[in-house]
DNA sequence: CCAGTATCCTGCAGGC
DNA sequence: TGCCTGCAGGATACTG
């Protein structure tokens, strides 16, 4: 994984403790074990926490098992290892690099306040400071392409020539497309799937993400799809501007 | 400091 | 059927 772990410490860590209420920071998971310390989590593009049967099949590439006491498993399973489990003692929280880097919440109701001078402080392409995680931390692929078809703005068009106004619109529309996307479970593709670890359903319905050489939903005009920052960026070419 | 690219890894879809 | 290529939800080290 992205991380290398101690599992035999984790397991001497972990042994005995009862998890509480997950947490999250940004794409980080934390577990919480009581009475303190916590297992820090990324699940990267493929990884997934299963919540099974102990006796339930395991899937290929599971790194880490969890054996709780009711007879069920929690597992992390991540084919590309893009993801990792770390343990962080109790403080660590506060000087974990990756989390320390991290931006505002972007469901944080101060997010139309503070997003615009941010971005507008850039000259890089809104999709590409949708995605850097030191100015709003959470948004992924999916949903900076969503955002911005939704704003009406053009993916490529730089912070710094963008009208706060707008700026301020986008903020908002984030986080009506987030809280959207968390009501209705998520966006599952392909190998996607729930704690349960059955197959991903598709929950959320895309209005540009994927849809490349479809008709946009808007418009009619043909959605388009680009590489902006490494990452694919679908937008349509005569709502987006 | 900032922006853009390469890279880590496996699975899968599509072309031949 | 099987082989090959390209692409995928992310973060980060590195280059210019």
């Amino acid at each position: 994984m992205r991380r290398p772990l101690d599992v035999e410490r984790l397991a001497k860590l972990a042994t005995g403790r009862r998890f509480l209420e997950p947490r999250r920071r940004g794409k980080y998971l934390l577990l919480d074990l009581e009475p303190a310390g916590s297992l820090l989590a990324h699940l990267g593009m493929s990884g997934n926490l299963q919540l099974v049967d102990a006796s339930s099949p395991l899937r290929n590439h599971t790194h880490l098992r969890f054996d709780l006491e009711n007879g069920r498993q929690l597992r992390f399973v991540d084919p590309r290892r893009f993801g990792f489990v770390d343990w962080l003692e109790p403080g660590e929280e506060v000087t974990d690099g990756s989390l320390v880097a991290l931006g505002i919440e972007p469901l944080d109701p101060g997010l139309d306040e503070e997003m615009p001078p941010m971005y507008h402080a850039r000259s890089a392409p809104l999709k590409s400071l949708l995605l850097d995680q030191r100015l709003v931390a959470g948004i992924g692929n999916i949903y900076a392409v969503e955002a911005l078809w939704r704003a009406g703005i053009h993916p490529r068009r730089a912070g710094n020539r963008t009208s706060l106004s707008r700026l301020a619109n986008l903020a908002r529309v984030v986080q009506v497309v987030l809280a959207e996307a968390i009501t209705q479970g998520g966006t599952t593709l392909r190998d996607f799937a729930g704690t349960d670890g059955e197959a991903g359903y598709f929950a959320v319905k895309l209005s540009v993400y994927g849809r490349q050489g479809e008709p946009c939903t808007r418009c009619g005009a043909t959605i388009r799809s680009t590489v902006i920052g490494g990452r694919t960026t679908a937008w349509c070419p005569t709502c987006q501007r």
